[in-house]
DNA sequence: ACAAATCCCGAGTGTTTTAGTAAGATATCC
DNA sequence: GGATATCTTACTAAAACACTCGGGATTTGT
């Protein structure tokens, strides 16, 4: 379930294009440097983002990239689908036949497929580059807890490896 | 981004033992059979679950799994954070230091990490097993929720203080 | 025209993860 | 005691990951 460096790199990299948008292109070397990134890796990441239309290239010297439309119209979840595949995606086990769940009393992939993924998306395409570059605040309708206790459940039911 | 195998059998599974839920145990075998999973797979997937007490292993013939807390209690998102790790990990890129992000003016590590990360986890801890074996229609209250600011997921009774 | 910068593209590579299989040990019911 | 289960560890083929590398195409500045 966690991204791989390909939608961290390749969403890092879209919020830079969108910190710096309306100032010319700006080349992957310099993305790269200053996330601390490599670059030929994100050359290749990139031309995902590229054949959607979320970035257009400039070639040449003084060449690079920049945004393809708003900031405000590319959300996150299209980024992620692009570098990453589909979301959460739930297939049915047993084959292709999309009737194979009426036959099995017992299949439950479909229910988990239905009420799980689509909420999932619906979150990330929710979110848009232009949340990730405003201010905090602006952020809250998205988070929804000001007044958030942020205490750490101790149940840690997320450590197999230790121990 | 996508849930692994990991995670979609472990989920099926716990779905399965929910809609069994009072009934006894269940045997992995059982499960794996009306799943169409491998039984010996699905054995290393359940320990991990085991282990954070979201069920219980009866051993012995006629022994098998049952959950161990209500199916209302047993979030969506506790489950793949056991079988998956933690969701939508972002770290940061440059090194375990938590002041590195501060060192770089460009650093959009953390400001991805705050906001994506936590509405997704959001989502996946507002949906319980119980959510995933009702009826459709009371799945709603999830899924259309946009029109409705005030309907927040507040902490619905949960006690996730278990002993 | 030429060199530098830059995008573009595909191939190759070491490491890790995935998705299991397999086998044996332990515990419980009948 | 035997059948049924859970438990645990070890092993493995294949895929994905996270790059690196080399070369080609295109544009800019001189």
């Amino acid at each position: 379930m966690k991204l791989s460096t390909k939608g961290r790199y390749g969403l890092t990299a879209m919020v830079d294009l969108a910190l710096n948008a309306g100032e010319g292109p700006v080349s992957l070397r310099t993305i790269a440097e200053r996330q601390g990134l490599s670059e030929n890796y994100l050359e290749q990441l990139i031309s995902g983002l590229r054949n959607s239309g979320m970035v257009n290239s400039i070639r040449g010297a003084q060449g690079g990239y920049v945004l393809g439309k708003k900031a405000e119209d590319i959300r996150v979840g299209d980024i992620i689908r692009v570098l990453e595949g589909p979301i959460a995606a739930f297939e049915c086990e047993a084959n292709d036949d999309p009737e194979c769940c009426e036959k099995l009393d017992y299949c439950v992939t479909r229910t988990i497929r239905e009420k799980v993924r689509d909420p999932v998306e619906d979150v990330l395409d929710s979110i848009t580059l232009a949340d990730l570059v405003k201010d905090p605040q602006t952020m809250d309708s998205l988070t929804d807890d000001e007044d958030k206790p942020e205490n750490k459940p101790e149940d840690k039911a997320d450590d197999q490896k230790e121990a």
